[in-house]
DNA sequence: ACTTGACCTGGAGTCAGCTCCAAGTTGTAT
DNA sequence: ATACAACTTGGAGCTGACTCCAGGTCAAGT
C-alpha cells in the first residue's frame, strides 16, 4: 500500500499526540480510521493533512465542534457545492479578521509603552482612551 | 467620593459579567475589592482599567495565571523597576507576534482558496506545501 | 410590616479539551 | 517459551474558565 503511517508516526508528523488522535477520533472530529488485521490504526497521507488542517483551523481559535462540518468533507470535494460551508467560513475569515486587529492594537499598545515609538493604543476598547499605568517606562 | 461603582455597573463598562468579576476576585486575579457598610463592592476607575486590562490580554490568549504578576503591580508603576515583567511582556509581546503571522497565513490561504488571488499558503506547517482540497473553487 | 431588588458568601456544576490509566492483544526479538 | 514494545478499548480524572445555585443581608418603597 502507498504510504502507510502507525499512530505513533502521524503523532509525528502533525505534532499532535496519539492519545490526542484517538480523542479526535472518538469524539468523531476525524472518521474512523482504518485499521489492519491486528486492529492498529492505519493513516494515509490524506488524513495528516486532515490532522494538519485541524491543527491550524485550532491556532485560529476555532472550537473543534465547528471545525466538523469542514472536515467532513472528503480531500478533494468542492466547496462550491456547499454553499452553507461557505458561509461558515467566510464567517470565520471576518473572526480572523477581529481576531488579528485585537492583536494589532495590543501590539501597538506594548511598542508604544516599552519603546515609545507606536501610535496610541487603547486595548480594542470603546470609550475615551485609557492606558494602564503600569507599563510606562 | 470620586466615581464609585457597583458591581453591576462596573459589568457594564467592562463587559465582563458580575459572576466572573467575583470569580476574578476569588481566584486572586483581581485583588479583594473595596466595600461599603453593607458589604457591597465598590469599583473605582482604575479598577475598572484593570478589568479591562483582563479583558486585552485575554484576546491576546493569555491564561489568567499569567496575567497575575502584570495586575498586581499598581496603575502608575514603573515597569522598569521590574525587569522581571518586562522580561515576561516581551517575550508575550513575542507569541502575539507568532500568532498574528499564524492568522495571515490563515487569512491567505483562506484567500487563495476562495478568491483565488492570495499568495501560497501552507497553514504555517513545516515540510512540503499542502494544501486541504476541499476549499478548491 | 412586608416585599422587592441588588448584593453577599461558599460551594457545586458545567464545558472544552485533553491526559492518564488498567486491562487486554498482537508481533517481534531473544 | 517468554519477554517486550506497540498498539487496542473504555472509562476516569484533570485544568481552565466560567456559571449557577441556595441561603442570607440590607436598604428602599408601598
Amino acid at each position: 500500500m502507498t504510504d502507510a503511517y502507525t499512530i505513533k508516526e502521524a503523532a509525528e508528523h502533525t505534532g499532535i499526540p496519539e492519545e490526542t488522535i484517538r480523542y479526535y477520533e472518538r469524539i468523531g472530529l476525524l472518521p474512523r480510521a482504518e485499521r489492519k488485521q491486528n486492529r492498529h490504526r492505519v493513516y494515509r497521507p490524506k488524513d495528516l493533512e486532515t490532522m494538519r488542517l485541524v491543527t491550524c483551523l485550532k491556532k485560529t481559535g476555532m472550537p473543534l465542534e465547528e471545525m466538523k462540518p469542514f472536515l467532513k468533507l472528503s480531500v478533494g470535494d468542492d466547496i462550491s457545492e456547499h454553499p452553507e460551508l461557505h458561509d461558515l467560513i467566510v464567517e470565520h475569515r471576518a473572526k480572523i479578521r477581529e481576531q488579528m486587529d485585537s492583536l494589532q492594537q495590543i501590539l501597538d499598545f506594548i511598542d508604544s509603552q516599552m519603546i515609545g515609538t507606536a501610535p496610541e493604543a487603547e486595548c480594542g476598547l470603546a470609550g475615551q482612551p485609557k492606558r494602564f499605568g503600569f507599563l510606562n517606562l
